[in-house]
DNA sequence: GTTTTTGATTAACAGTGTTAAGTCTAAATG
DNA sequence: CATTTAGACTTAACACTGTTAATCAAAAAC
């Protein structure tokens, strides 16, 4: 009765064989420049062949998405341990979150920056998808900035949204215009990290 | 020698009206879900006319865009006028300017959401274009209030692409995810101007 | 050995932006 | 007035896209 299993095993293979096609195409070329019959030529299978592994276009890309932000909460979860105080826990933090968008342009992008497909994907918005988990991490730092009164007390909700707004901002201006006239990358994104948590001091 | 006036003005009415015409759906149904076709139905002539009158989809959305930044460059230009503190100019620019992205996000979304797909346009970061005299006046402002001494003394480039960021994540944000469970958007908007400027004071 | 299931493929649909070639009308020229 | 010419517009087509229905071959189950 081992057939099974080995067919099961094949299966996955070949799901694996497509996700790390698609991940290397997306990532060099953008999601949107990438069509399903280029996957498939990369794998040298058909097309349609892919519709028996995923819904759509747009699943695989979910998929890499989880994928992605699974090692962003890690290392989230790996600073929280290694920082001396909470604030410059939260400010690591920030830093970790804009090197990944830029180091993951064409992923951070249709992760956050165009509409979801499936709005209505009970996926999307879950409780238990990686987004939300490492929300829920800059979430417990910033209380405890509240706790040991670095930052004034206020909706740690608030703050994480406004927190996770500015840092958004910068993230995705610099991968959407790279040629725009901007000071100093670097000197940029501290400045950045740097008013916005100023501005939350007590 | 009349008849060549005459025919520059028809062939400038239809401009307008292919224009018109991509206004109001690109508004309505967003850029990519508006093909020439449909706008060339809308205005009962054939799709290839459109490119006699405009080099491609893209210069189609260019020219309204340019349209809306006048708008918003004029609403700045008046806020000056009638504010009393720089400081309460500069928030009221802020508001102004995610209200403006949230009218139009169809709009928004395609001048600082997608890649330019003509990056090598002169026009795109030139000096004379509507966004960068819009930068301008930003800076005007953040330079009369570290004049003023409301803001510590830090290159006003800086601050106001730092500004910039922070206003374009929550704009963005909001645009693209509609349906996160934000907290009250009015009170996000606000709180995110207060921290920003609070994080620049001296 | 026959039937059923399974995995993959071919052909096709309906749509996209865009271009080359052709048509048709109205003005300019002889 | 007749003919040429210039300009505005359209038709037909190309090379794509995501996706689906129908088909086919090979392996598994009976």
């Amino acid at each position: 009765m081992g057939v099974k299993e080995r067919r099961e095993r094949q299966k996955e293979i070949l799901r694996q064989e497509i996700l790390n096609a698609a991940r290397e195409l997306f990532a060099k070329e953008g999601y949107e420049n990438v069509s399903m019959r280029k996957i498939a030529e990369k794998i040298d299978y058909s097309p349609t062949t892919i519709y028996l592994y995923f819904e759509d276009k747009s699943e695989l890309l979910r998929c890499l998405c989880e994928e992605n932000f699974s090692r962003l909460l890690s290392r989230f979860e790996a600073l929280k341990k290694e920082c001396s105080s909470p604030l410059d826990c939260l400010k690591k933090g920030l830093h970790a979150y804009i090197e990944f968008g830029i180091k993951h342009p064409n992923h951070y992008r249709v992760s956050f920056m165009v509409h979801p497909e499936h709005p209505d994907d009970p996926d999307h918005y879950s409780n238990d998808s990686m987004g939300h988990r490492t929300f829920e991490v800059v979430k417990s730092i910033v209380e405890e900035c509240i706790k040991q009164k670095i930052f004034r007390d206020q909706d740690t909700t608030m703050i994480s949204q406004g927190l996770w707004a500015a840092i958004h901002g910068i993230t995705s201006l610099l991968i959407v215009h790279p040629d725009f006239p901007w000071i100093d990358r670097n000197r940029l994104i501290e400045h950045v990290i740097e008013t916005v948590t100023n501005g939350l001091k007590a």
